[in-house]
DNA sequence: TCACTAAGGCAAATTATTTGCTTTTGTACG
DNA sequence: CGTACAAAAGCAAATAATTTGCCTTAGTGA
């Protein structure tokens, strides 16, 4: 009795998952974390609450779940000018994005779950968008950093800091590109 | 009715406090994560669970206050030669026990609590750590990079990766490292 | 169209959580 | 010392969440 990753659109599994998912992100708006129940949940997605355990097991797979489905990115990070510029600017978003209540209550759902997979498939998210700005500068001859040093000197000290301690600010993140950047040469 | 966050020694307050921590790191240790329960942490401390609940509000919270006082370092760390190959070898232990299964375990709960101040007192032992090395170095009028450095450049990519990838090898950290001490001449 | 199967609904049984009230125990003060 | 006070623990009843067995529904493919 395995539940599939990605239910035939249109089935009525997908309509089940579309319903709870939506639950779940009205509730998370509108009300506070720790009263949100999967009893709540099923109500408001009409839905009994034995489905959403059969298929999620418990609230924080739920939750993992319908948080990195919303990670997932819309498209191709903006163009705007050189890479180094379309990297800044997309950083401060998502530093920003990251650092909101919502994005850090996203970033706990995801590390608490029992299941390491939605962790991965968000860094993976992070490193499809930055391989974007890596391939446009190749494009254009430009030297740039590499992947892992854009993770590990970028991405890394954003994440942590808004996991363990408080948001980082705006200069901050150019300050971390200006570092990975100025190696470059 | 507030809890003191450090009970007075001795009394029946840290009795129970020790019992139940004594329990969960118990359990921990001899049985699956999923299966802990607080009625069961109760059983094994003789205590009833309405004192669990009452003082810890729910298991996450039990959970990453057990953790955080496991991650409180035993003392200064070892002073084997350079500041620098001191800082070599307290990372790569501190690497290593964080992506062992209990270290990751620890990061999760302590993560996943709703309460900020454990991630905090986490975040703020680890800086105390590295104080430490850069005290040494400025007593032996060496030139070492500053706690910020440290945090952003080597602890955040750990961290970071043992979350969200996996772990990281022993010469990753010992690159890092380079790295970061190459920008202090 | 029909049979098959994955997934959902229902309801009873089990477990966990909350809560009001009582009891214990450490502490401060006379 | 002993007594009064308050913080924290115990107990048990009430409530809420979770699990499970069995049945029904609705997509899928022959």
């Amino acid at each position: 009795m395995g539940y599939r990753e990605n239910p035939r659109p249109g089935g009525r599994s997908a309509r089940v998952q579309a319903a709870v998912h939506q639950s779940v992100r009205d509730m998370l708006a509108t009300m506070d974390r720790a009263d949100i129940t999967i009893p709540l949940i099923a109500q408001r997605a009409n839905v009994t609450p034995s489905t959403i355990y059969r298929r999620w097991g418990d609230l924080q797979e739920l939750l993992a779940d319908v948080a990195a489905s919303r990670l997932r990115p819309e498209g191709d990070p903006a163009k705007i000018g050189s890479p180094r510029e379309d990297l800044e600017a997309w950083a401060e978003q998502y530093a920003d994005e990251m650092a909101s209540g919502v994005g850090r209550q996203m970033l706990r759902d995801i590390l608490s779950a029992a299941d390491v997979a939605n962790a991965e498939k968000c860094s993976g998210y992070t490193q499809q968008q930055l391989a974007v700005f890596i391939t446009r500068a190749k494009e254009r001859g430009e030297p740039f950093p590499a992947l892992t040093e854009l993770m590990d000197h970028v991405i890394s000290p954003i994440i942590y800091r808004i996991l363990f301690d408080q948001a980082p600010g705006p200069d901050y993140v150019r300050k971390l590109i200006a570092k990975v950047m100025s190696k470059e040469r």
